[in-house]
RNA sequence: GGGGUCGUAGUUCAGUCGGUUAGAACGCUGGCCUGUCACGCCAGAGGUCGCGAGUUCGAGUCUCGUCGGCCCCGCCA
């Protein structure tokens, strides 16, 4: 049976009765976390978000048909309890409960709704698979755990908020029904009723409208915005993801930086009391690639890479030889690590990934090589690597055109055993990213960020004789090892945008046809402009030392981008096909 | 699109070399219990071994396919 809640009103939340609130009267209502049934007296834990309370049933002090009602509690039952606060008797107190000072003597019990037996139970350790979570994810979000993830990434949101009204950023709303964009990411397409047999498309991002609205003279700019791609999923990427778009006006990228910084500073020590250093540091995309071999470097882990292209050549060792020869290079890792032979494998398999044909490796003494190819490697190789070791360690080794993306997979891979264990949270800027991108399998030049980026003026000249060498005003923020956002300063010249889009394969009637919205805001004075795209999920996610952005979000799509819950996607009624004029093929 | 991995009771798992009646814990049902907090004790119910083929005298176990979860490559401006 359940009742309603009549007059009764929750005078406390299960979090807060300590030993001050002694001797009150008190309404608490929540979830039966658990029951302990004496025969006589009845133990109850009672949960809510705030905390947990012990509530006590007596058969002195509650009347029988509410004494039996209480026999028949069970898990996750919602009730309301009247009664006094009561100090336990010595030896029974909790310190293990913010609320085991104290327990509720009830006087007066409401069931407000049963539950039957659950899939499975809110614990503290989710208990069953994500699956079965993801399923009943109403159930899995009860969880303290999860609960605490929320309270947080509702925390981050006011910071930023607060912090960016502060620096005079306006929010700004920009459309969910938008035109489809043939570049980038696969658009959801959202077919129209009104004008049969066209669609929108749903936004990938709102770059095109923050753009205008720099043209628009509103300065400043962000928005929580939801961004929307129908792409393959992974554990940091979801079909729906919700980013921090920001852009400014007359600024230069330090600007940009400046206001990213000064918003992670206090979205750190608000939410975590993490007081973060900055400026973060700033490296080149160049450098990034030689140092580290990735373009989110994890700055926790103090190993980098070298480029031993030049002593492999003359190493004796043919492999080598042949790869420098054929044009690659040879990027080499010091560890300070005995590696096992079990180990080197697992990292062979992350630097094949790549595009490795192998991961060289040989262990060093410090003053000798000994073990896998370490017969092989002589002259200059040799003793270049007995110069790098500064001790005992595995040296690894990879070749080829792709090979510090390879070592720098290596590099990734020994995070967890190279990291000081209490490091996190090293943040940095990746700058002067390629403005172009050669495509295999298209065979043609694309934009390795978006074409709105602005090249570096001093590259311009060769833009269309040698796309590859232009760096642009393009940079990207990274945290342990996880892209966090990017960003660029815009094209704010027509002229220098139809260029640009010419280069990535766009005639001047096909720019015109799909962006002459922007082409003709751009003729009619829009300023010097740039901004930037954080991913809040992957911010959550890491400040909440979780692995995966699906905890973060709350009702999250499985990585074949179905939602568990509700069945979608689903088959749309044919009578709504009809309507839209579309037939199934 | 490709690779890997997992799928057995409501749940989490075990299940030997392919062998006769598929187990445990928690949960559930019934009973007992007036200071527990993972309460305890007694008894009981509960299985399409994801699904479909195949091999075999015999398949939870082997093979192939398929569906679903997760991880990775491609993809993701």
């Amino acid at each position: 049976m359940t009742e309603f809640l009549g007059d009764w009103k929750r005078t406390a939340t299960c979090g807060e009765l300590t030993a001050s609130g002694a001797g009150s009267s008190q309404t608490l209502m929540g979830w039966v976390k658990s029951i302990r049934d004496h025969g006589g007296v009845i133990f109850a834990d009672l949960r809510d978000r705030y905390g947990v309370t012990q509530v006590v049933f007596r058969p002195e002090t509650l009347p029988g048909d509410q004494m039996e009602q209480a026999r028949q509690l069970s898990f996750e039952y919602v009730v309301a309890v009247r009664g006094t606060v009561e100090l336990r008797p010595d030896g029974m107190r909790n310190p293990d409960m913010h609320t085991g000072e104290v327990e509720l003597l009830v006087a007066e019990l409401k069931m407000l709704n049963r539950a039957e037996p659950l899939p499975f139970l809110p614990a503290e350790e989710p208990s069953a698979s994500e699956e079965l979570r993801l399923k009943h994810r109403y159930l899995d979000l009860r969880r303290e755990a999860c609960q605490k993830v929320f309270a947080l990434r509702h925390g981050i949101y006011q910071s930023v908020r607060k912090c960016l009204s502060e620096e005079g950023f306006l929010e700004i709303e920009t459309p969910i029904l938008v035109r489809p964009t043939p570049e980038g990411a696969r658009d959801f397409l959202v077919p129209s009723r009104v004008h049969r047999g066209k669609f929108f498309a749903l936004p990938q991002s709102p770059q095109l409208y923050k753009q205008l609205l720099m043209v628009s003279g509103f300065d400043r700019y962000f928005q929580l915005a939801r961004c929307l791609r129908d792409e393959d999923l992974r554990a940091d990427r979801q079909p729906e993801h919700t980013q921090i778009d920001l852009e400014m006006s007359f600024c230069s990228e330090e600007d940009v930086f400046g206001v990213v910084e000064r918003t992670f500073s206090a979205v750190f020590e608000e939410n975590l009391g993490v007081r973060l250093p900055v400026p973060f540091p700033r490296l080149t995309y160049d450098e990034a690639m030689s140092r580290f071999g990735t373009d989110k470097p994890d700055l926790r882990i103090p190993v980098e890479l070298a480029d031993l292209t030049e002593a492999s050549s003359t190493s004796g060792f043919s492999l080598l030889e042949e790869a420098v020869k054929a044009g690659g290079r040879v990027a080499c890792l010091l560890v300070p690590l005995q590696l096992s032979r079990k180990d080197i494998g697992e990292l062979e398999t992350l630097a094949k990934a790549q595009g490795a044909t192998a991961l060289f490796w040989a262990r060093s003494s410090g003053t000798d090589l000994e073990g896998g190819v370490s017969k092989s490697v002589g002259g200059a190789l040799q003793k270049r690597l007995l110069e790098l070791s500064q001790g005992p360690g595995t040296v690894l080794l990879t070749a080829g055109a792709r090979a510090f993306e390879a070592a720098g997979a290596v590099r990734s891979g020994l995070g967890e055993k190279l990291r000081p264990g209490d490091s996190a949270f090293r943040f940095g800027w990746v700058k002067d990213f390629p403005v172009f991108s050669w495509s295999e399998e298209d065979s043609r030049w694309e934009p390795t960020h978006h074409m709105f980026s602005m090249p570096r003026e001093e590259h311009l000249e060769f833009m269309e004789e040698d796309p590859a060498r232009v760096r642009g005003r393009v940079y990207d923020l990274v945290c342990d090892g996880v892209e966090l956002g990017s960003g660029s300063m815009r094209i704010h010249s027509p002229e220098l945008q139809v260029r640009v889009m010419k280069v990535v394969g766009l005639s001047l009637e096909e720019a015109r046809r799909r962006f002459g919205f922007l082409l003709e805001a751009m003729r009619f004075g829009a300023p010097p402009h740039g901004g930037i795209a954080l991913g809040l999920d992957r911010i959550v996610m890491l400040m909440a030392g979780r692995d995966t952005i699906r905890d973060t979000i709350a009702f999250p799509k499985t990585t074949s981008a179905s939602s568990l819950m509700d069945g979608s996607p689903c088959q749309a009624d044919e009578k709504d096909l009809k309507e839209l004029g579309i037939k199934l093929v």
